[in-house]
Formats: structure tokens, sequence, C-alpha cells
RNA sequence: GCCCAAGUGGCGGAAUGGCAGACGCAAAGGACUUAAAAUCCUUCGGAGGAAACUCCGUGCCGGUUCGAGUCCGGCCUUGGGCACCA
């Protein structure tokens, strides 16, 4: 088949005939199927965008073919680091490049020949997009969910600027090569942990990868504990602490070296050992600093708190493995109860003291199971669990602590000091404070001449033009807020925007997406596990809250693809000469054999290394099927064989069987080995006349959303009017998967023995009966008492003797 | 380091706790062909055996079970994430 020409015939036909636009006035039966959008980088389209769209293109027009209305939109998430920096590099305007990928992305997506609803394509640097996203984080403001606090950021004091995690190499600026240090700034944080308990509890009804649901509750990171007072001067010392039963064994108190007590604690002989600690620590990153086998580090501030119970003085450190982000940003250090603490004490002479002891016998230290409280005065003799109890009642009476949930998850910090995002919409005033943009200036536009090389500003601060403004509450003078929102802001409600993406009015239309939402099917790659997906479910209930919307969950169901790695089984990337250019093989193959092939070849949330002799394959296999067809039409009128059209019928409906099962769970894979099974069938049939036919006019339309403009082609020179993607998606007949008798595997004593043929119908004794009986069983049995017979119906019988 | 996965023939990969290796690639043999390609057919985890068949086998060590690739505990290795790459 020349597929160069059937390709392009059939995209045609499609475009003319408007297969792909979603019917926006039948909310009845829409399915809403959305790909994560991808970041306009490179040039061309790599593999890794064949395997997401395509094979979700294909779940879309099965979907298609079950009768749905299918909506499923493309954009790009078109702010980013990426640009900016290209730009640093090469003086090439990110708004320059990004438009140049974009516009080269788009002729190559919709030559992929995939559903996609073009008339609602969006991209988030337009502002007629953006617009929108401030709108979002005045909303937000509004709604007391967006705030400004300091916030430690990397700063390179060689570039002068603040630099991405991604940038910092081994603690050192990739640029430059100097020393990250971290420098506190004023940034804006959204409050996505007022709704840290409704993103754990959302996670239930969700149809999402356990192992992603479970990755977002350990990132929500929620514990029961309770919170300690330890009182010091006219201050006091808050800890969090989920073994309050442990109360009465603290030796010592340590703060972050980021706590705001820190300096005005420290004794004057201790300040310079604490300035020193400080610094050295602003040089690790969390990840070091949560080591568990790197060396405890600490010091003393000289400063003393006082036990909320006894009265003691507990001396307060500040020691690394603290984190100003977790929890109160102080812990009280219980030697004997903590491995950490243990470690910690053990180097700086503290004192231990055992207050819990094991049920059967004392354990050693450090002890940090539950057990029994000693040691604790009046408390001694309780269990943890009612020690605990016991200890914050206690606490609480006496206005020093209280039960408390705490959560790992930290406000979502949105401010950028760069300049390819978008524009925070807020007026700083002198004499008003932070002002939000009145809606009806939305957007704050981005302007196009800024400096954006890095000299230790925002790029946009550098932009009088931008920055000078007068205040919308008191209309003097005053500055812009310099920063752009991350661009997760932008992606955490695309989703929204996309059923009505050229509104003017407004950024969605509730009316239409309270029907159209949630996302029937998404599709992205695990690594957003924690992140946008997290946000933009955060995003969806705060948004709920306000009133816009009336679903709690954005992403109905959820499907990850894998990676596609190049042959050596190392990620592709163009350094390592390993990338597989997707154009090539669509030159050679067609698109429809690359699609296939990567529908076969790997398992589909997996991924894993391209294989040239695979597509060679499927190549083969779509020939195969060719000619298959064009035997059919010379079967056609003829009469069937009676056997083979029994054997067709039995192996195409099995086929569609296990083919809708398959596709309903992306389980591509399989979904293709069961259609070549058939195909193997039907050239062992080739003889059955009309049977023949039927089979194979069944066979194209299960496999037109696999490789559609193979099966268009082949449907139409069978005969039938195009296109194939407008009759319905074919149905098992069940009757036809009635079988009279089964081979079934026997075991004795769990070893596999021998295999023997039995009625379907037979079930428990009356099948114990019969495979004892069978000739091949039962000298296999001599001279031997069954003890025991375990029968699997359809599979195995397990003879105990 | 912490969280989450994955590890099965020469290779990609299949297996609701029930016949390990579906389907395919590669390889070998055969048919067709002057020949090659293409196509069609057969074999194809390892060891032993003429064969029937037997034994071993799903990263490693243990456990639960009549039965474990699958469940539990402990390791090893690889991959993803760790909050400013998206």
């Amino acid at each position: 088949m020349d597929f160069k020409s059937v390709e392009k015939k059939w995209r045609d036909f499609w475009e003319k005939t408007k297969l792909s636009s979603f019917d926006k006035g039948n909310f009845d039966k829409k399915y809403y199927v959305l790909e994560m959008f991808s970041y306009p980088s490179g040039a061309n389209l790599h593999l890794g965008h064949w395997y997401n769209y395509a094979l979700s293109d294909s779940f879309a027009r099965f979907k298609k073919m079950q009768g749905y209305n299918v909506f499923q939109p493309m954009g790009f998430d078109a702010f980013g680091l990426p640009a900016e920096n290209y730009a640093i590099k090469t003086g090439i305007h990110p708004e320059d490049s990004t438009k140049q990928n974009i516009a080269t992305m788009e002729v190559q997506l919709k030559n992929m020949g995939a559903m996609f609803d073009w008339d609602s394509e969006l991209y988030t640097c337009s502002p007629e997009y953006y617009k929108w996203t401030q709108w979002l984080f005045l909303q937000l403001y509004k709604h007391g969910l967006a705030y400004q606090k300091q916030s430690p950021v990397n700063w390179c004091p060689s570039c002068n600027t603040v630099i991405a995690n991604e940038q910092v190499v081994d603690g050192k600026c990739e640029r430059c090569d100097t020393e990250i240090v971290r420098k506190n700034m004023t940034q804006w944080f959204l409050k996505i942990t007022d709704y840290a308990e409704e993103l754990i509890k959302g996670l239930d009804k969700l149809d999402w990868p356990e192992k992603t649901k479970t990755m977002q509750r350990n990132w929500i990171g929620r514990s029961e504990g309770g919170e300690v007072v330890f009182p010091i001067g006219d201050d006091k010392i808050t800890v969090f602490t989920t073994r309050a039963d442990t109360l009465m064994g603290v030796s010592y108190v340590v703060l972050a070296p980021e706590h705001p007590l820190v300096d005005s604690i420290t004794t004057e002989d201790r300040k310079q050992d604490v300035a020193a600690y400080k610094l050295a620590a602003s040089k690790a990153s969390d990840i070091d600093r949560l080591s568990t086998v790197k060396e405890k580090t600490g010091v003393f501030t000289g400063a003393y708190c006082t036990h909320p119970i006894t009265g003691k003085d507990i001396p307060v450190w500040i020691a690394d493995y603290c984190l100003a982000t977790y929890g109160t940003g102080a812990v009280m250090g219980v030697p004997a109860h903590d491995t950490r603490d243990y470690e910690f004490a053990k180097k700086f002479g503290l004192p231990i003291t055992r207050v819990i002891r094991g049920k059967d016998c004392e354990g050693e230290l450090p002890f940090t199971e539950h057990g029994i409280m000693v040691n604790s005065g009046s408390f001694d003799g309780l269990t943890t669990a009612e020690g605990k109890k016991a200890v914050l009642g206690f606490l609480s009476e006496r206005g020093l602590g209280g039960v408390k949930v705490n959560y790992r998850l930290r406000d979502w910090s949105v401010s950028r000091q760069r300049y390819w995002g978008a524009p925070i919409p807020i007026i700083h005033c002198e004499h008003c404070g932070a002002v939000p943009v009145p809606e009806k200036d939305l957007p704050v536009r981005l302007p196009y001449d800024v400096n954006f090389t890095p000299d230790g500003q925002s790029p946009l601060k550098k932009c009088d033009e931008f920055m000078n403004t007068v205040c919308p509450k008191c209309g003097r003078p005053a500055l812009r807020d310099p920063d752009t929102l991350d661009t997760f802001v932008c992606s955490s409600w695309y989703y929204l925007r996309y059923p009505d993406s050229k509104n003017a009015e407004r950024p969605f239309d509730p009316a239409i997406i309270n029907k159209m939402l949630p996302v029937d099917k998404y599709v992205g790659g695990a690594e957003h596990a924690c992140m946008h997906l997290l946000y933009s479910r955060f995003i969806t209930k705060a948004l709920r809250d306000m009133g816009y919307l009336n679903f709690d969950e954005p992403f109905t169901s959820l499907v990850h693809q894998g990676l596609i790695l190049g042959s050596d089984g190392e990620k592709m990337s163009k350094s390592k000469g390993n990338a597989v250019n997707a154009d090539n093989i669509i030159d050679t193959y067609g698109s429809d054999a690359l699609r296939l092939y990567l529908m076969f070849g790997f398992s589909f949330a997996e991924g894993g290394p391209w294989n040239d002799d695979g597509i060679k394959a499927i190549s083969k296999f779509l020939d195969r099927v060719e000619r298959a067809v064009d035997t059919a039409i010379a079967n056609k009128g003829k009469d069937s064989n009676a056997a083979q059209a029994k054997e067709l019928a039995y192996a195409l409906n099995y086929c569609i069987k296990k083919v809708r099962e398959d596709m309903e769970t992306f389980s591509f894979n399989t979904a293709v080995a069961r259609i070549m099974e058939l195909v193997n069938v039907m050239y062992r049939c080739a003889e059955s006349g009309d049977a023949y036919f039927d089979t194979c006019e069944t066979l194209i339309r299960i496999m037109a959303p696999l490789v559609p403009h193979f099966a268009e082609e082949l449907h139409e020179r069978m005969g039938f009017k195009p296109s194939v993607f407008s009759y319905p998606y074919p149905v098992v007949d069940e009757s036809k998967l009635v079988k009279d008798e089964v081979e079934i595997a026997v075991q004795i004593n769990s070893k596999m023995r021998t295999k023997i043929i039995v009625p379907t119908s037979l079930d428990g004794d009356e099948l114990t009966k019969f495979v004892l009986a069978d000739g091949k069983v039962s000298p296999l049995l001599e001279g031997c008492s069954v003890k025991k017979v375990i029968c699997i119906k359809g599979r195995l019988v397990n003879i105990i003797i």
C-alpha cells in the first residue's frame, strides 16, 4: 500500500467531514480525553510525543466508535525556563523562538492524523490565555488563598541571580561554577495546605494508578500528633511531635538554622559559632540535610527553654536536620526514642533518658517502637497510645500545647524572578501595600522589549514602562510586582479553558464546563504525580469553593505513559547520538506502522528501548492484513466451509472481547497480540468464503482505532462507505465463545503431571470423579490414597495424596 | 538519604494466587525461486535422554499457601520524584 498517498487522502477526508470536531450541543455521551499538553521545546516531535498522543488518540477513536461524543483538544504549555535560557544564550527572544516552535509542532501534530479539536487550541503564553491565569491568581488572592512571605531561593553570587534547582549542580551554579547560597526573598504563595485534608481524602474515589495515589498521599504527608510549647523568656518555642508520650525524655530542643527565634535567643558568646553554622546550612540542600547516613551536625545557641511539665531548663540547639519548612521548624530531642536524636545526643554528649520500655522486655536504645511509659512521674505505666492522649491533654489544660495534625505539604511558591511567564497582577503601593490589579485592567501584558540577561534583578524590574503605574486604590505612583508566575499555575487550569477556549468574557463558562468536566481520561507522564497533578486538584477545589464549578476533581481517570528509550536502553538525547527521528520512521514505514509498533512493542505504562526490527515486523504485519483483505474480497459470495466458519467465529469473538478489554485499560500490546492471533487463524481458514469476508470486515473495524488511515483504506477497498469511524465498534457474540470441552492441568501434590480434556460443564465432585477415573490420571495414582482434591474450574485439578 | 515503581528466554514483552514464557523479533531448518527478496510452514528457556519423559528455571535470601513471577519480611540493582525543568 502506498501509505503516503493513503494517509494524505484520509487526513483530507477527515478534515473535510469534520471527524474530530466535538458536538458542543450534546453533552449526553461526552467523553473528554486529554493528553498533557507539551512544552514547545525543540523543532520536531519526538517519539515520546507520538507515544503519548498517537496512542491516546487510538483510545479516543475507540471511544468514538463506541458512540461517544469525543473531545480531544491540544495546546501548548508555552511559558518557561528553557526559552528564557535559550534567549540568554542566543539572543533570540523567547516569544519569537516559542512561536516558531509552536508553528513547527502544530504542523507535525496535524500530520499525526489524530482527532485533535484544533478549534479549541490554546497557548499559555498568549495574552488571551494568561489574562485568565492572572484572573485566577486574583480570585485566589481575594479568597485569602494567596499571600506573601519570605522564603529562600538559590542565589548565585557571581551571576547575581536566582538559580533554578535544575541549574544547581553539586551545590554550584551550572553556568559559572560558583557556590550557591540560599537567600530569603519575599514571594507569593498559594495556600494549598488549606486543602491538604481534602486532597488526601479525594484520592480514594479516583481511578488513578495506585502508585500515583500513594505518592500523593506521602507527599501531603499527614501525621497525627501534637504541639508542645517550651517557654523561653517572654517567647516560646513550639514543636510538633508524633510521640508526645516521650516528652519526659526530652534532653534538648533543636531549631532549624532559619528559625526566626535563633538570632534573638543566641547568647553573646555563641553568636560567632551560630552565624558560621547558619551560613554552612544555607549551602546544603534539603536532600543532603535529611540524609540519615550523614553525620549529624549542630551548634548550641547558649539559650535554655523551659520543659512544659518539669519546668527544668532544656538547652536549645540549632541543627540542619531540622527543616524550617516542616512542622514548626523546631523539634524536641528525645535521644532514647528517636534514631536521629540518639546520634545527635551521642555526638554532643547530651543526656539520654529512657522513658519508654517494651511490653515484654526493656528494648535496646534507641527504642523507637511503641511501649509503656517509665521515668515519667504520674504518666508511668501508660501505653504509648494512652500516653500521647494524657500528655497532650495535660498540656492543653495549661495552654502549653495540644492535639494537632501536621502535613508535610508546603504552600505553593509561585513567584519567579524571570521574564518568560505570566506577570503577577499585583501593584505595590507605598501607601496601600499590595493592591490587586482591577480585573478590567487584565491582562497585565508582558512587555516585549526587556533586558533579560541576569544581573541581580527580575528582568521586568528593569523595564520602567512596565514597572511604573498608578495605585488602583489611591491613584498615586506605584510599582508593579516584578515577578512572573510559576508555569505550573498556567497548567493548573488549562483543562478548564479548552471546552470554551475562545471565550473573551471569562475564563470559562460554568454552564459548559460543569457538563464537560471532569476529564474522563487524562494521559501523561508519571513525573507529574506530586506537582502538576496535585496543583490541578487544588485549583479545581478552590474554584469550586468560590462557586465557579460544581465538581471536586479535575481528572476522573488517569493513565501514565512510559518513556521510550534509545535502542541502547538509555534515555534518548542528541548528545548520546541515540535519538530516533520520528520523521524518518514515518517516511519509511508510515504513521500507522509507527503507532502500531509503539502499541505492540511496549507495555504502555513502562515504555522501553526502541528497536528498528520491531517496526519492520509491524510493517510486515500490516502487509499481511492487507493480503487477508484481498483474500476476503476473492472469497466473497462463495460458500463457507462449516468447520472453518466455526473456528473463525470463535477466534473473531474472542478477539473482540479481549481487544475491548485491553483498549479500555491501555493494554495496547496485548490488544495487538489478540489481533495477530485472529489474523493467524484467518490464514489457516482462508477457504471459507463469506465467513472469511465477514470476519475480515469485522477485523478491519477492530483495527480502525489502532491504524486509522490503513483501516479506512481497506474498509473502502472492501466496498464499504467511509468513514469506518462512523460504524459502531464490533460487539462480542458470547454464544460463539461457548465450548463443550476444555483442557485442564492435572497436578499431583502440586506438581504438574498431565493435561486432560474435560467437559466444560463439570465442576466440584463431578469433575473430581471424572479426573480420578481418567485413563491418563489413574495410573499415576496407583497404590496411593487420595487425601484431598482441589478443583479450579476450567484451569486445573490438584490431587493431594 | 527519603517516597514510589520495576527486575521473567538471545531481545521486546504475556500471565484475576492455579499449565511460566501469550504475541512478536532474532536464530535454525524446510517449501517456493535459476538466485535473492518477499511469502508460506516447522523448531526455538536450560540440563539429561534415541524417545517417552525427568530435573532445574521469573534479581538474591527467607516466609505464608495444596499451589508464589504474583502475597509477606529482608537485601541487591535500575528507573521516576524530592517542592524554581516541565
